[in-house]
RNA sequence: GCCGAACAUUUUG
């Protein structure tokens, strides 16, 4: 326990096997360390296999041993195993929560299948699950890098009326959508009606901005805003 | 309640 909670997964699996070759009974908490563990590590392939195991001794994995699985299966970009996984936790009744939604709705972004998390995001908020600021923010992040400005501009303003508070993740990647379109007088008013909100900008939000502008060649604005980040106290990474 | 989810710059040297 104590080693995955300082992420050291290396560790926690080699305890894990110090385990197996003691031929020690493994609670089914281990194995939910382990499979959290390995997901990080990318090692899907070797998770699955151990919530297999669990299954088969009759353990019942909880949801979050799944939705870190299927967030684990996008990560490497095996979209099929995900919603494979996925329909597996319908069919087996567990009721999907605001973070499994919010995972498989970034995962399809990422994979490049935002329509589809559009989609998902429609069903979810159907069905009475909690859609929050995460889901929203993974689809105008993924309509933003698809150059989709309009629609992410239009998801963004959804929230508003949805009544999601829009925090600084859903600022930032609306102002990257809008940078990368080098459509930066808007990210900069955009900037601005963030702080109107009393949305207070972050490192990430200054970067976006900074780097858009030195790409729009707009280097004096771009010093400036430096300058603006460094008043307040924001520390560059 | 806990565990599981989102945004930038860089990324072989």
């Amino acid at each position: 326990q104590a080693f995955h909670s300082e992420r050291r997964y290396d560790r926690t699996l080699s305890l894990f096997q110090e385990m197996i070759d003691r031929k020690l009974r493994i609670p089914p908490h281990a194995y939910n360390l382990v499979i959290c563990g390995l997901c990080n590590e990318e090692k899907v392939n070797e998770a699955h296999r151990l919530l297999d195991d669990m299954l088969n001794k009759g353990y019942i994995p909880n949801l979050a041993i799944y939705t870190a699985l299927i967030d684990a299966f996008f990560k490497v970009n095996n979209k099929e195993q995900a919603l494979v996984l996925l329909k597996q936790v319908e069919d087996k009744g567990y009721r999907l929560d605001k973070v499994t939604c919010s995972t498989v709705i970034n995962g399809l972004c990422k994979v490049g299948e935002v329509e589809k998390a559009k989609e998902f995001l429609g069903q979810s908020r159907e069905t009475g699950l909690d859609v929050n600021a995460f889901s929203y923010c993974s689809i105008i992040d993924g309509l933003g890098k698809a150059g989709k400005i309009k629609e992410a501009e239009e998801v963004f303003e959804e929230m508003l009326e949805r009544g999601c508070v829009r925090n600084a993740h859903c600022f930032n990647a609306f102002i990257d959508g809008l940078c990368k379109a080098a459509e930066m007088d808007t990210a900069m008013a955009v900037l601005r009606d963030m702080e109107k909100e009393g949305c207070e900008p972050t490192v990430y939000t200054y970067t976006i901005l900074i780097d858009g502008l030195f790409k729009s060649h707009k280097s004096e604005e771009a010093l400036k805003l430096w300058d603006e980040m460094i008043d307040r106290g924001i520390t560059p990474t």
